[in-house]
DNA sequence: AATGAATGAGGATTCATTCAT
DNA sequence: AATGAATGAATCCTCATTCAT
């Protein structure tokens, strides 16, 4: 029976994330993390079973995060409004967490990765394809598959992100705008 | 004495590409790439200093054959046109090369990318940026930033690519116009 | 936990001594080291930063050694006999300890040692170099420099050394007596 | 049957040399040899059998080139005569050829030496025992075994030579002096 | 004989994980 | 539970030597 020091797998988690932001996660050490977290080596094994699995629960707890902080509970508003506002909060979100961007980004390509991550859903899947469902039978957006829509969105989404947070551009009411438009001319109907 | 060997080369970079389709880069050990390139480990290091100056050289490589694969000589040929040939062949090229795709994804988020690389244009970068001015200038195309709309032709490829990947998809004609279509609604004036 | 352990350091030390009496320094491997100190080869790493260092780490150890055999707390005593019973230590401690006598010899001439062990002190250099400003200023040595009669004295303390040790001589009353008159004469006023 | 083309045998040896005075013998690679001496790798193998024939025929030739420079044939002059010219051709020759002493020095201590070669007299080995035994005939050196008396030359000789390079020094006639003078003190009857 | 590309055994070092305290 | 010293398998890279040309 362990207490699970809540404290301490935060602190660990956290070193996690800060330590992939400066070193990818290919650098990362055990060793490092501890020292990070202010812990021992033996601790992390005293919550994790290995690396990979500490891995896995930092990637598990972002993603829930992220779609915590994307989705409010906004179900009531017309689609191109909570789809406005989906984009606005993933872009204020992802530019202002970096490294949890960049960890998830190189995590999803690491050797780490389990296969129950593989599937989880992607960061805005499920909530975006009731959305787009509904757009559909609103007639407001193209009939098409939702793979091919949602590709378009979080390519779009990922690639500009990554283009504001590499040249230090800020998310401007004026920048959400100008992304979502284009998005949205290419979805709707 | 025998001569420095191109095809000893093409069979390492083969090695390295192949491999990374199956282990990622993080797997990649410099033992199975010259027994998949079937020279000795030595060898490697004959005609690349390091493992970083070989998947550099690799990269760089990919980077260079991709576009030649993408970009075609049709230049006199209406900008939207155009477009739609560089996205089929994109589409094309990437699909047909899954293994090359993951080594270039792999790759980019690797410890082992050199900043000349990092500074690498994008694949498409230069010949879109041309094309898109040209659509600008003839009303064609949104009057916006190039990085904003190579963000989206560009993620919304990846991602798509990615999907039909993932899951088996051939790149048939219906799909590239589909496809196509979305990322023209969103660039077009 | 294990606390840190310096008997551990020890073993390593008197492994690396000991191996370099039997296939010199160049034939030093540090699996070999590990084996002999009966540790794990990762356990050097955790002491040492890498083979280089922990080389000159046993140098810089044998120095202070060497120097605490051969200087006793005799200033009081007359600069002849001072000089008399330095060397006499000094042939006892080289000559009993030909491991130690030959990792310094093949030490000195490494591709291993740091800067700052190249310019340690001779082993016997500061507390020679008082006893002979001493003598000079009693006129019994010749007023020269220190240099020179140091490079006599160590010199041929070196050579006499390693002939006794290559033919298994033991260090007799009449050796040191017989070796010293030889150094006294050349030094004395 | 081989030419045995020596201006090439001497422009290896001179690479050893050079390169071993810069590297020292355990940074000496094959490779660099042959390039510094501008022959093909694989030439080296066609003049000696491996890496340690190759160095012991330099340090062979060296010996015997050292003796050379160093025994005149002035052997009808009086023994302390003799001595003195050898002491400062000896002097002069080490302090000339730096890189040649450093590489003797080296190799003494390598694991290449063969049992041969360890066995090589002392460089002014032969030579030296016979005027010392001539000067004890004559009652002008001490009555001491000829291992004790060469220890004390050549020890003091090298040790001098060290210093003597290590700070730049020329070989003025007053050092010569005044280095014999204490050699000569050491050892006169 | 000369060449130099290729070889591959060998060795230093790393780092996830264990376990005595 | 927490610690961190110790472990040793794993991997990159070197370089003496070979051999096809």
């Amino acid at each position: 029976m362990r207490p699970r020091d809540e404290q301490k797998i935060d602190a660990i988690f956290a070193a996690v994330i800060k330590l992939t932001g400066s070193v990818g996660i290919a650098g990362l050490k055990m060793t490092d993390i501890a020292r990070e977290a202010g812990v021992a080596d033996g601790t992390l094994y005293t919550y994790f079973r290995n690396k990979e699995e500490l891995l896995n629960s930092v990637y598990y707890q972002l993603k829930r995060k992220g779609v915590l902080a994307i989705v409010d509970g906004s179900e009531h508003l017309p689609v191109k409004i909570q789809l406005y506002k989906m984009w606005e909060s993933s872009l204020k979100y992802l530019v202002t967490e970096p490294a949890e961007t960049i960890f998830l980004e190189h995590f999803r390509v690491s050797p780490f990765i389990s296969e129950d991550n593989k599937k989880l859903s992607q960061q805005l899947g499920q909530y975006l394809e009731r959305l787009l469902e509904r757009g559909k039978e609103e007639m407001i957006i193209k009939p098409l598959s939702n793979e091919l829509l949602i590709s378009l969105l979080t390519g779009f989404l990922k690639d500009y992100t990554r283009h504001l947070v590499n040249h230090g551009l800020k998310v401007t009411e004026a920048r959400v705008q100008e992304s979502f438009a284009l998005s949205w001319d290419a979805i709707k109907a």
